[in-house]
DNA sequence: ACGAACGTGCACAGGGTTGTGCAAGTTCAG
DNA sequence: CTGAACTTGCACAACCCTGTGCACGTTCGT
């Protein structure tokens, strides 16, 4: 799909030129006219399209533990590389700052909901806002994000690494944040039930 | 001078158009080629200079320590924003990657030195090697640098944040990674005796 | 077999950026 | 004052990218 493809190209180059876009897809450069009356007009979609992806995965979330939350919101962006990473690679350019702010708030809000209930019971570190906590985790996520794509990391090892990065910066000791991961699990399997 | 106006502006848009590096240099687009002949020589030189100042400011670090010695760097790094985050910037665009990553590897070396240590004696985490962890530090500090300088924060709130995400990544509590804060401190000042 | 939908190939204008040439102005040391 | 170094302003060719027009295939369902 013209979506799908745009978004693989972005990642790897944030301002790609509609060629490099168009073969991902394989298509011409003009025939991707016939779909999206600019460039901008695609760009846009795809952010949108992958945005609802994401968001839609982040849903099921039980706010009654909050490390478990953060913990597994994380796991599911794991599973939403290409979508996360392009978005953030896009956020770096100027043009779009602004836009992408807007596609992220779902997660940050998820986050500073969650980190607001977590700092006032005091089981992780308080020494930043819910706001700026939510900001450092989302960062540490995708840094890690990141890695893991550039090494080609397999799936386990990932999802296993951007759970502990998201409960390090939360304030956890590595034993301690390891300590969630078959948790997550074990909270995300049922759902296929 | 024309390479920190080129690193400043290049921080914020890492394609910006000559005209801006040399208007922000108080010059003219033309006579920034009475100095350099292209473009990216300017921009090469540029992170050249500002690369030599940054592992300039890391040579004094102590090994005998290695979490102290993270921490160490880590916070000499906040020192180094603007070089720093014009590195990362730039490192996303695709012509300069292969060239950013030569520039960092100074940094990268230590970091791996350091954590090869610190993971034989058992301090830090151990789950994965000592070149991962060292990638997993520096995108935690550089997402760190970035939140700062997005969010202005002051000098001492920002080199605390810096400090305790290198060392939650590898690894500590918070309580742990916020004790190392005066301690680098210690460390640092005594260097200008 | 027909038309509609979709894709290709080519050509073209327009905008932005780079690198260069050249004439003229400013500054500053000797 | 004079010359050298540096800067400006303007002009220009070359390049890349975008968006559009048009003629021509190809592939469907009907």
């Amino acid at each position: 799909m013209l979506l799908d493809a745009a978004l693989r190209v972005l990642t790897v180059d944030p301002d790609a030129p509609l060629d490099a876009i168009a073969a991902e897809a394989g298509l011409t450069r003009r025939a991707v006219y016939g779909h999206f009356t600019s460039r901008d007009e695609l760009v846009e979609e795809a952010l949108a399209a992958g945005a609802s992806r994401v968001t839609a995965t982040l849903q099921p979330v039980d706010d009654s533990d909050p490390l478990l939350a953060i913990a597994t919101i994380a796991s599911s962006l794991w599973g939403q590389v290409s979508q996360v990473r392009a978005r953030a690679q896009l956020a770096v350019r100027g043009p779009y700052r602004a836009r992408i702010d807007e596609i992220l708030r779902p997660l940050r809000d998820l986050l500073e909901h969650i980190t607001h209930y977590g700092i006032q019971g005091g089981t992780m570190r308080s020494d930043v806002s819910a706001a700026t906590l939510a900001r450092l985790i989302e960062g540490a996520v995708l840094s890690v994000l990141d890695e893991a794509t550039r090494t080609g990391l397999d799936a386990e090892e990932g999802d296993r690494l951007v759970i502990i990065a998201a409960l390090s910066t939360a304030g956890l000791s590595y034993v301690d944040a390891a300590a969630y991961v078959p948790r997550v699990h074990a909270e995300l399997a049922p759902a296929a039930r």
